[in-house]
DNA sequence: GGACAGCGTTCCGACTATTCGAACGATTGC
DNA sequence: GCAATCGTTCGAATAGTCGGAACGCTGTCC
């Protein structure tokens, strides 16, 4: 949760920008049309003041007025900017023919993600080859967000951090129970976390969703820092789990340690 | 091109807020890496003013700092926007199992498209499901553009534009050959787009790039908009330009034909 | 090793862009 | 036809913003 109240007074922030992307963010989850009067509300200002904003957006492209409601929705625009985001990404850029080969040879899909707080952000994602498979499919996407405690790839990223974020990062966890074997307490997350480090990934039996089984390997970058995370996600009924630790795990660890080693990553 | 001189200096605009986005986006295309010096060159600002800029943009998430070189790159915080984007687009949520079906049942690639000014962004991407095909793959993906006037996409999308937003579109294009067929006139671009219209569909016969063929065709909405298009890509090796336009083509035309009536589109 | 140039950052007073309330025209529901 | 709500415009008081100057730092060049 980002909190919303004043930053910093002074000098050296810009209250304008904050309140203009605050109001470009609003349109994020629900509905996807906001109105004038509605965004003042969420956000806490004048009509008059959002208004400014917003035909700001507007006329830079980030915001279109739907011409019949009068409401307005995010613009193509805004696009740009998540895909640069995205594009820039030396990791993704490297990682993705190896993950393309990862999914051919075991027919799983098999997908990438950074940590960024206490969720992780998907930013490769390569589809199961084999048609007829069963369809796992929490409707995820490039982009898409899951908290980390309750998935392998989370997992794999908070057992790499240091110490202090570590730390930090377990503070604001909110541990709902997902799937059967939920992990519930920080108590219990803090010893999987440090079985995960000393095994060297992380697997996900049900603890997101029911059926839902998922192994997960970390990439490090040329200081030793993992930076992203790459997993196979399978249905349960497919796969047991000492096929997907033995088998498919060593698989993933060669894919991930090949990734690694093109970033420069030299294992102590 | 975007102008960047001032839009309007009177009230209902933010000068603050668009010279943070301008701040954001100078790190779209090129080095991910920019420093408080170098965007203060770029975008024509004193390096104090950047540096409240960018000082925002980083708490907020938006932008992250090196540690090592002191510059900045987009943050995770970028993602998020450009995804709530893509996902508050109707179209794209009603499309995508037609698209999936399409993709399926020929084999090919299926993508879809909307245009913002003379580009088109790609919003959706089925690859191809046979493995071992050819792979015909410019680096595209969701949220990539390609200019309108050499892409069937493109072309299918200009040229059901109004008259006034279509004679708009074509002032600004730069008709550069980029493949054995390009159209690189205004005027045989003109001549192209009134066929489409009456044919309903675009044909892309290696225009942007060689041996690579393509057809669109366009959504229509419930306001009998074109509100995006869909094509199939193929190389032109493995099909003919009969058998694109009779046999697959009949296919993409179907599945256009159903999404639009699911947007509530009623044929004249 | 000292001078220099470049960087990111901070500070400050002058300034101007930004603020919200009030008012307008259009639309909607009763 | 009235009342409520919408998006939008206007204005004067305000407060957030502006860029030059200065700081500490890191490299490079004699």
């Amino acid at each position: 949760m980002v909190g919303t109240e004043a930053r910093e007074s002074g000098t050296g922030y810009s209250q304008s920008l904050e309140r203009g992307l605050l109001i470009l963010s609003a349109f994020r989850s629900g509905q996807p049309q906001l109105g004038v009067s509605e965004l003042g509300r969420t956000v806490g200002l004048s009509r008059s003041t959002v208004h400014r904003y917003v035909a700001t957006l507007a006329t830079l492209g980030y915001l279109q007025q739907d011409e019949e409601t009068k409401k307005y929705r995010l613009g193509p625009r805004v696009l740009d900017l998540g895909f640069s985001a995205i594009n820039s990404m030396e990791v993704r850029e490297v990682a993705a023919p190896h993950l393309r080969r990862l999914s051919d040879a075991t027919g799983f899909t098999v997908n990438m993600a950074i940590l960024d707080g206490n969720d992780i952000v998907y930013v490769e994602r390569c589809r199961s080859t084999r048609p007829g498979q069963r369809e796992i499919d929490l409707n995820l996407h490039v982009g898409s967000r899951l908290p980390a405690y309750c998935t392998s790839l989370g997992k794999v990223l908070l057992a790499h951090l240091s110490q202090p974020l570590q730390d930090a990062a377990l503070d604001g966890i909110d541990f709902t129970r997902r799937g059967p074997n939920t992990i519930t307490s920080r108590r219990a997350l803090l010893a999987e976390l440090e079985r995960v480090r000393r095994q060297g990934f992380a697997v996900n039996n049900e603890e997101l969703a029911y059926g839902l089984r998922s192994i997960a390997a970390p990439i490090f970058d040329f200081h030793a820092e993992a930076v992203a995370a790459v997993n196979l996600a399978v249905h349960s009924s497919m796969v047991s789990m000492q096929d997907l630790v033995a088998r498919l795990g060593e698989t993933l660890r060669r894919a991930a340690a090949e990734v690694s080693a093109h970033l420069g990553y030299q294992p102590a």
